[in-house]
DNA sequence: GGAAGATTGTCAATTTTTAAACAAACTTTT
DNA sequence: AAAAGTTTGTTTAAAAATTGACAATCTTCC
C-alpha cells in the first residue's frame, strides 16, 4: 500500500510532529508552513518537508499545511486510527503507571488485562482493570486477542514471558525490562531502557563539564 | 580531556555494551573478541571496534578485550564512577516506580528528595525518602546539591518546574512529561516520551501487516 | 484578473554513519 | 623459538541521513 521502506529515523520523528500539530490545534492554529513549524520544533524546514513527503504531498504551495488535515494523516500513518488491545505483565509501580495513564486510551490503546506473578495482587483493581495471576495468561489469550504486551517485570522473567506470549500469537512487545528480548523476526519490539537513559544523562553531564 | 566530539549515535550504544559486558562478567567470561560480542549483540564487529576506539584502544591484537577492564572503562566514560543526586518531581506511580528501582542506586544514582504538589502526599514515605511539598523546592535547593531532576508530572507543570529548577542551578533533566522542555543550551535533557514509543509500535505493527 | 509574494515538492550536494578490508601485533601451538 | 592463527586499530569505501537550492505553483492583494 504505502511505499516501503521508510527509514526508522523518519518514523522516530513522526510522533513528535504529531504532538506539535496537536498542540497547534489546541491553540486554534489552522495552517502552518514548514518554516514556521521548523522554528517551533528546532529542526530544519527541509527535514520536515522531506519526512512528510515519504508518505505523500500533504501541503500546498503558497499555503503550507492544513494543521488538522496533517494531524489526521499522521495519525493514519502511525496506525492511531485503530484500537490496540494492550495487556500489562507486571503490576508493580511501572505497570500501574502505564495502566493509569489516561492519554493512552485516548489514542486507542486499551488496557484489557493486567497479570502479575504475585498471588496477593490477584483480584485487586488497578484503574478499571482487575489483576489476574500470570498462570492464567494462556487461558486468557485463548479467548481474547492481544495486540501489544507491556512487560514491566524483571529481566529474568521478561525473556521467558515474551516467549510464552509469542507462542500465544502476540507480535508486539513494549519492553521495560533491562534486557533484550529474544523473540523471532516477525515481532515488533520497542524497548524502554530507563537505566540506559540515565547513563546518557551521566555522560552528557560529564562531557559538559569538560568544555 | 577526552576527544570532543563523540557522536550521539555512539553514546546511545555505550550503555548497551555496558549491559552486555555486565552479563558476561556474571557468566564468568574473562575475555571476548569484537567478533563474538557482535554475534551476541547482533551488531557488526566493525562497529564495536570503531565505537570503542573513539575513547582509546582497550583491546589487544590476538587476544580481544578483557571483559572486566572494558566494563570499568565504559563505566568511567559514562561517568558511572561518581554518584549523582537525583530529585524526583511528582510522586505518582511513575515517580514511585523510579524511586523504588534499586538498580539505579547501584549505579550511583541516589534519590535524595521527592516533591509533589499534592498536600496529601506531603510527609508520606516512598522507599527511604519522604515526600516534600513542591513549595519547599527552593528551600531544599539552597541547602542541597541537585545533579539531576526527574520530572514525572503533567506537561503543563513540567515546563514551569524545569524553569524553577534551572534558576536553582539544576542542569540535567530526566523528562517524562509529554512535552519538550524549554531550558537553555547549557542543560542536559533526556526525554522519555512513552506515548511516542507506543506510536512507533503501532506504526511497525501496521507496516508489518502490509508486507 | 493580473502581479507580487509565499511555500511546497524534489533534486543535488554535503555530511554523517556504517561496513568492509587489511596491515600490524599479539597469542597460541608445536 | 618459530610458525600458524587471531584479533585489534585504522584506513578506505559504501550507504544513509541531512541540508541546501530552486523551479513549479498556489495564495493573496490590489
Amino acid at each position: 500500500m504505502s511505499d516501503n521502506k521508510i527509514s526508522t529515523a523518519v518514523i522516530k520523528r513522526l510522533p513528535r510532529y504529531y504532538r506539535y500539530l496537536g498542540e497547534l490545534i489546541e491553540m486554534g492554529v489552522e495552517r502552518i508552513s514548514s518554516n514556521e513549524l521548523s522554528e517551533r520544533m528546532k529542526v530544519t524546514a527541509s527535514q520536515i518537508r522531506q519526512d512528510l513527503n515519504n508518505f505523500g504531498g500533504f501541503g500546498q504551495q503558497g499555503y503550507g499545511y492544513n494543521v488538522k488535515y496533517l494531524y489526521d494523516e499522521i495519525a493514519r500513518i502511525l496506525g492511531l486510527d485503530r484500537t490496540h488491545k494492550v495487556v500489562i505483565i507486571g503490576a508493580g509501580n511501572l505497570g500501574r503507571a502505564i495502566a493509569g495513564y489516561g492519554n493512552f486510551a485516548k489514542r486507542g490503546f486499551l488496557i484489557t488485562a493486567i497479570f502479575d506473578i504475585n498471588p496477593e495482587l490477584t483480584g485487586t483493581d488497578i484503574g478499571e482493570t482487575k489483576v489476574s495471576h500470570l498462570s492464567e495468561l494462556e487461558e486468557y489469550a485463548r479467548h481474547n486477542h492481544i495486540d501489544i504486551a507491556a512487560l514491566t517485570i524483571p529481566k529474568t522473567q521478561a525473556v521467558m514471558v515474551a516467549d510464552r506470549l509469542y507462542k500465544l500469537g502476540v507480535k508486539a512487545f513494549w519492553n521495560f525490562a533491562h534486557t533484550d528480548l529474544n523473540v523471532p523476526q516477525d515481532c515488533v519490539v520497542e524497548s524502554v531502557h530507563l537505566s540506559e537513559s540515565l547513563m546518557r544523562i551521566s555522560y552528557n553531564l560529564k562531557s559538559m563539564e569538560e568544555d
